[in-house]
DNA sequence: TATATTTACGTAAGTATTTACGTAAATATT
DNA sequence: AATATTTACGTAAATACTTACGTAAATATA
């Protein structure tokens, strides 16, 4: 399966490899949350776990954070709400602004969620220390490597 | 900008995070090909070049090589066919099957592309020599990690 | 050989996004 | 203070897929 023509590619389809790749964790996430009876999406993680930590977050500021649209993120934010899990307010200081909280069911699934996010960090830990390139870090280089010079101007220069 | 909530949970979003680099290799490569003139996009890029090494092959077996669905496949065939870079043809052996092969544009075009997928690849081996954890290693040694046991069963297991 | 199953493809509808556009409020400028 | 610009948000339309479903041809089975 892995020994297709995306593979034969190497460096040249990386996007594609990685796409492939992630497609691979989130299908799993997602049968771990519906076996746990969580009533969640792997895609709704981010927004979520941000939400939990700011109490009260625009949507703007959202979209900064997760490298979303705007529109994406009120998309996402519909589907929490409609879910139970966060509520919105109206800004006391700005009233363009609408913050994003959690409700109080969010808050009582809050531990519940802890649980499987701890297991699934620890099984990545573990997974990437079994690796000589650590997948995480391995990002982690290339957005440092990109952001001191862009692939676009390393490109021109060559 | 990389300093966000994403790159905070670490192992945690590693696929959000892998979403995110993504998208800047493909938003810079986007721009290469329109300079260099070419009427090509970046999600074309491993169709084109599977159909350029096949000179016919099935819609099917192209979806299962770059683990996609096969109406993903017919759209983007008929892009590639709109823009007369491809053709179909009927299969003699098997009349359920419609063969994808290059055109006479398609054929012609393809030493300039070329041109350009060499300087793309060069580029991102130079990248990734940079690295202390090489990208494209890590992708491949997660990738046969997963093969061996998935990411599921591991979950199951901890 | 008749029937059942599988395979290949096409289309329609749904989902997840983006881009484009509009409005209202806040902020900066004159 | 009046005006211009920017910011925050919402909605609509477009794009890129997926899942679901249907049909026809090929293959397996009785």
């Amino acid at each position: 399966m892995t020994n297709n023509i995306i593979t034969k590619l190497g460096a040249l389809a990386i996007g594609a490899r990685m796409r492939r790749l992630t497609d691979i964790f989130s299908k799993d996430v997602a049968i771990i949350y519906k076996e746990h009876r969580l009533d969640f999406e792997a895609k709704y993680f981010v927004l979520f776990y941000l939400i939990s930590q700011k109490d009260g977050i625009g949507i703007m500021e959202i979209a900064n954070e997760l490298s979303l649209t705007h529109p994406a993120i009120i998309h996402l934010a519909k589907e929490l709400e409609k879910r139970g899990y966060i509520q919105s307010v109206k800004s006391p200081t700005d009233s363009r602004k609408r913050l994003l909280k959690l409700s109080k069911k969010g808050k009582a699934a809050l531990p519940e969620f802890q649980k499987v996010w701890n297991k699934i960090e620890k099984l990545n830990a573990q997974l990437m220390q079994k690796q000589q390139n650590h997948l995480l870090k391995a990002i982690a280089e290339m957005e440092n490597i990109l952001e001191e010079k862009s692939y676009y101007k390393r490109f021109k220069n060559m």
